[in-house]
DNA sequence: GTTCCGATTTTCT
DNA sequence: GAAAATCGGAACA
């Protein structure tokens, strides 16, 4: 399965969220390779999307987001978690796609033992739990996703319907809809409010 | 320098 | 369903 290139990443952060759906994220640990499909994104941008981090320009923190898209924007959040995002649209734009959660493929066993847990839905179904699993930290910070051999994605195949709704854990732009996930796929997070069952307003779409 | 609060997870009721 | 844990970045003075 090859690799995504920076083309893929180099386009409308929203679109490059829906295609990395099925595709398969790869990391090399010391122990071995740990890999999972990914079932749920989302979309953040610059000047025009209050939630995203790039909202109010460049700051140290978030100036991989401003960068050669395909790049990894690690950060960290609550005092305990990272979360992982690979970097999108062209240089000098800001933009990134948060991934929220996998499905695991390769390496299951490396990836309970880092989450103390068994269960395969819990492994990898948020944002911060994926980090965790993968063994994924601040170092990993402006990791080049198109040539590192340590983190990078693979194209997907799977055809899969996907839907979208409201971006989770915000106070802001809660009107816009670009978290995007694999329909009906047990290994998404949950989310709190976003319970997407009784939303009622849940776009569909293909992936493939 | 100080204060506020989050792109979350876990645990308890 | 609700709340605690926990710390670095960003905002304001």
């Amino acid at each position: 399965m090859p690799r995504l290139e920076r083309s893929f990443y180099s386009r409308y952060t929203p679109d490059v969220a829906k295609g990395l759906l099925g595709c398969v994220l790869v990391r090399k640990l010391p122990f071995g390779v740990v890999s999972g499909r990914i079932v749920e994104t989302e979309a953040y941008r610059g000047a025009d999307d209050p939630a995203s981090h790039a909202y109010r320009g460049k700051t140290k923190r978030n100036e991989v987001m401003f960068g050669e898209a395909g790049h990894a924007y690690v950060f960290f959040t609550y005092g305990n978690h990272y979360c992982l995002n690979s970097t999108t649209e062209n240089e000098g734009e800001a933009g990134a796609v948060l991934l929220r959660a996998v499905q695991p493929l390769r390496g299951i066993e490396e990836m309970q033992r880092r989450r103390g847990t068994d269960k395969l839905a819990e492994l990898a179904s948020g944002p911060g739990k994926l980090t965790r699993a993968m063994g994924i930290s601040g170092s990993l910070n402006g990791e080049d996703l198109v040539t590192s051999n340590r983190l990078y994605v693979l194209t997907g195949t799977a055809q899969a319907e996907i839907a979208a709704s409201p971006r989770i854990g915000l106070n802001v732009a809660t009107e816009t809809r670009w978290r995007y996930f694999i329909e009906d796929n047990p290994f998404v997070s949950h989310g709190r409010t976003h319970n997407y069952r009784t939303e009622g307003r849940v776009e569909r779409g293909v992936v493939g």
